[in-house]
DNA sequence: TCTATTTGGGAACGATCGTTTCCAAACTAA
DNA sequence: TTAGTTTGGAAACGATCGTTCCCAAATAGA
């Protein structure tokens, strides 16, 4: 190492945050979505002049990819976080549904979820962002999957449950509820949804 | 009446069926989604000139809630068909998620619902689109609702179902199915969430 | 036949899109 | 200092967007 390092790139140094800035970008994507999203909302959105954009990205399409994994590293550490709490199997797959269904009413609800929406708006037509969807749904269930097998193993869920085949509806639950999120239900219906599921458990 | 009349209104008229037309301009919508679907795509798919269009509709949104208003009409003719064979309110539950199903894999799967594609990219903005959206959902949620009642009365569904509660569940459970169809899963995948719901009903 | 009306079709319009360019500013290394 | 590099920010670019305009064609009614 040269004694005069300061560790620091050459040139003038980056006046904003990434990840501040892609979690306002992450917002403005969720809410109207990819192609409603305008590069001039962006900016404005993330307190940014063009040509900053486009110096800290490539095109649109980067920006979007990386607040997709921004997105996805927040919501999987709350979750995460969340499940950590659960007492048995059975208590958190009960927190994971409760945790999707507090992100599908009011507010946020309407505001959407990143994930459905890539999967209804780009996913068809766009490899990379087929790709982070179908590994994004698959981690869900395969998390679903396992909670399931853990509380047959603790005793919380019957060993006569399908593991796989009870995730493959669960997950159906979660993305339905996003999509219902969407028009808003209220909160006591979509806590509803997930104590009517949990007999999927018994 | 004149003796003269034809019926026909002044004018040159018409050389295409709006029904005809309207059936290719839902594929567009479904497979690009409202803001991608240019009008140029979609004169194209519709077989009309850009003139042709505007004297038909007002404006693009005009010829996409249109498409969505044809979408439904046939969807619905399509499911009350199928529902019209139920042995019992049991078996008609049965069969609407299997249509739900039928729809949600392979090539239809990727092409997407009309109905999902308007709640994420259009109902958080558009008061127009928001209602038919709801309007979709709450008729399909009392559809459901309708049918497990139905079932009550024939035997084929146990009375401690509770018929609301079970509906939100399904309605969240069709809407999965069409957002996990996007990306894909086979047909056995989509018919295993299915079978694993039913149980909801024992 | 003449007028009024509507459609078909293509050319043209202004607006906005995503992107690039340009220059001053801020930094490192020599 | 000087050269090299990168960012901030605004102006500018070509492309495409949704929409309108215009004219020939096709119809009804008089």
């Amino acid at each position: 190492m040269d004694i005069n390092s300061t560790g620091r790139p050459p040139g003038r140094p980056r006046e904003f945050e990434i990840e501040d800035a892609l979690d306002k970008a992450i917002i403005v994507f969720s809410e109207r979505g990819y192609h409603a999203a305008s590069i001039s909302e962006l900016k404005d959105a993330m307190g940014l002049a063009a040509g900053s954009l486009y110096k800290a990205f490539k095109d649109k399409k980067a920006i979007f990819l990386a607040s997709f994994d921004r997105y996805k590293q927040v919501r999987n550490a709350l979750l995460d976080q969340e499940l950590a709490e659960g007492a048995n199997g059975r208590d958190k797959v009960s927190r994971m549904l409760r945790f999707y269904a507090e992100a599908s009413h009011g507010e946020n609800g309407r505001r959407g979820c990143l994930v459905v929406g890539t999967a209804i708006e780009l996913a068809v037509y766009d490899a990379d962002a087929a790709e982070r969807v179908g590994r994004s749904m698959a981690r869900t269930e395969a998390m679903i999957e396992a909670l399931i097998r853990e509380g047959q193993a603790d005793g919380s869920i019957p060993p006569a449950i399908d593991p796989l085949a009870t995730a493959h509806v669960l997950l159906s639950v979660t993305q339905g509820l996003r999509v219902l999120g969407k028009t808003g239900p209220n909160r006591d219906r979509a806590f509803s949804v997930v104590d009517a599921a949990m007999k999927l458990l018994d």
